[in-house]
DNA sequence: CCGTATCCCACACGATACTG
DNA sequence: CAGTATCGTGTGGGATACGG
């Protein structure tokens, strides 16, 4: 069992990686990021989800309140997902992760 | 099969988890992102993990050309863990990532 | 000291079909 | 449209023991 100094070290990157960790999290928040979108938008434009991952990715990220989920009672159905100001902390990241990635393929395209 | 215009708009987003994904090498690059460090030192430092996951952790981020392995031919064995160039241009995002961890866990500390 | 070998399992992730 | 229901699987991750 760990001190509490130790656990306030360099445990908050673990603490984060169980909040946006796994393969969609970042990938949602991302589109998430440049406007609400809808539940079929998102099926959309994560290309490979199906909707059951999709529906738990979005119920997760909700309970971490970092999505905002909006219901309209109508018919059809419409929902809305946005980000949380929670959420929104995360533009610088996921932004730099993005130009990361690009950076790092442009590096690694010599294979 | 997407367009490469499809990849080349937020798929680096995935590329990079690729790299930096799962629950232990974003874990460990902060380790390393603070100086040189051995086998041992790593086992010590990471609570939890076996020496078997550390290995395969260490061995794929070579692999991704983030982390150089120096052995030192000697007995008893010595073997050498740092970042490269690559691995150390994740420094800024790994410190944010810390930080932001840190202010999630303040935001959400009322349950 | 720095790993491998072997065995094991939960669960993250997926395919397909169906409904209020 | 926005999801469940059901079933199935790969592998990320782990425990323990041993080897150069």
């Amino acid at each position: 069992m760990p001190r509490i100094d130790d656990l306030a070290d360099e445990c908050t990157v673990e603490a984060a990686l169980e909040v946006i960790g796994g393969k969609w999290k970042l990938v949602i928040l991302r589109h998430l990021l440049d406007g609400t979108m809808r539940f079929g938008e998102l099926d959309r434009a994560l290309d490979g989800i199906t909707p059951r991952m999709l529906t738990r990715q979005l119920r997760e990220l909700e309970a971490d309140g970092l999505v905002l989920r909006t219901v309209y009672p109508q018919v059809p159905p419409k929902v809305e997902y946005s980000v949380t100001e929670i959420g929104e902390s995360l533009r610088t990241i996921t932004g730099m992760l993005e130009q990361w990635g690009q950076d790092y393929r442009d590096r690694t395209r010599d294979a």
